[in-house]
DNA sequence: CTCGCCGTCAGGGTTTTCCCTCAGGCGATT
DNA sequence: AATCGCCTGAGGGAAAACCCTGACGGCGAG
């Protein structure tokens, strides 16, 4: 019997494209959702033996699926499939559970092998990505989420949504210094140069509204 | 002899279910590009009978790479491919010349459709664009002060990926005095007190990864 | 052929961000 | 008790962003 694969991307067109790179490889794909949400639906159905869920999705995100559809169906083997290769979202992954990682740049047979590995018991993670773990590792001996403290997440949300740091010490009645100290703690600690990267993190976290 | 297609879009996986999908329609695939340089630099080549271009690409966007290959190559067909349906975006591309509009989130017939139609020398939007664009001529005797020039745009994007003002200037080759004048053209347009909002509106738009 | 928009560049100004160092209080852990 | 992380705050300086004004050549529309 063929591997049972569920799709899961908001993207039909991307969807149809990878559900034929699949069923040329002779997997059966038995389900196709455009959301989080349809995804864990359609998995609580059929327990399938493997997820492919895009991370950036509507209603739910690709993290979020996985983490209800390995509590409702702990034999499916989900694989995230992701857009960018940003070291702390594969880290989030891994911690959660999840079997795979790859990248949408990599060749289509990156996502092949990924399905074959996983199915064998293994983990897979994309080239690049775990080039990325491997260089944090050896960076810092240990993998640290380099979490930012609740104050630091309340500035950054103020940050990102275009509030000064004048502001922010004004919202929060603290000193303009302190303000503008957790802001260069979130600075070192996104590893961002600027204001820019403080807004990037904030929105791919889902901190602030688009 | 088969209708020749260029096929841009910076994820490999995504390219390739997509050349499986035109493939299957009869479709000849004589070029795959993972960003509108490479797109423009193969289309100068080829001239293919239509281009297919994915908007959010790296180092040029579709946008752009479309305005090249339409200026090297006018009898190619070009036809954008999305993730959003914003009016603004459609509007520009019409009036540059783009001669179909497709979303990603439209079945895999609906880009097969548009290149059939812009073949026979007619013009195709995906049912969720051509509503929008309908709905934007209604309203047309309004100006758009917001409107971004291509190169506002183009600094945009450096902006929010977050390259200083130095940085720009050197990257395009213009006076730093310059790349600070469309700076400031861009808050004024947009409406935004500070980098922060024009990050969130380049995110916003697709116009930067993540 | 004007007129306006665009892209280019400049001077010169204020404000904000970014980057150091340093330090006291406070709660939790060891 | 001592240490550590967090929040608080400050001084001071370099860089970048922000905000005016003004200018010039090009190019397309009226």
């Amino acid at each position: 019997m063929a591997t049972r694969v569920l799709l899961a991307d908001d993207h039909a067109m991307v969807r149809q494209g990878l559900r034929l790179l699949l069923q040329r490889e002779g997997l059966d794909v038995v389900g196709e959702a455009a959301d989080g949400q349809e995804a864990v639906r359609l998995a609580t159905e059929s327990c399938p033996d493997v997820a492919v869920l895009d991370y950036g999705m509507p209603v739910m995100n690709g993290l979020g699926a996985a983490r209800e559809i390995m509590q409702t169906c702990p034999l499916t083997k989900v694989i995230l499939l992701t857009m960018h290769t940003d070291d702390r979202y594969v880290l989030e992954a891994v911690r959660l559970g999840v079997k795979g990682y790859v990248v949408k740049t990599q060749a289509p047979t990156d996502l092949v092998r990924a399905i074959s590995e996983v199915l064998r018991g293994l983990m897979y993670l994309s080239p690049r990505v775990s080039r990325l773990l491997v260089e944090a590792y050896l960076a810092k001996s240990e993998v640290r989420p380099d979490r930012l403290t609740s104050r630091e997440r309340e500035v950054l949300q103020l940050v990102a949504s275009g509030k000064t740091t004048k502001e922010i010490a004004g919202l929060l009645g603290i000193s303009v210094k302190t303000a503008e100290s957790h802001r260069t703690h979130i600075l070192r600690k996104l590893e961002a140069p600027n204001t820019a990267g403080i807004v990037r993190y904030a929105i791919r976290q889902g901190l602030i509204q688009d």
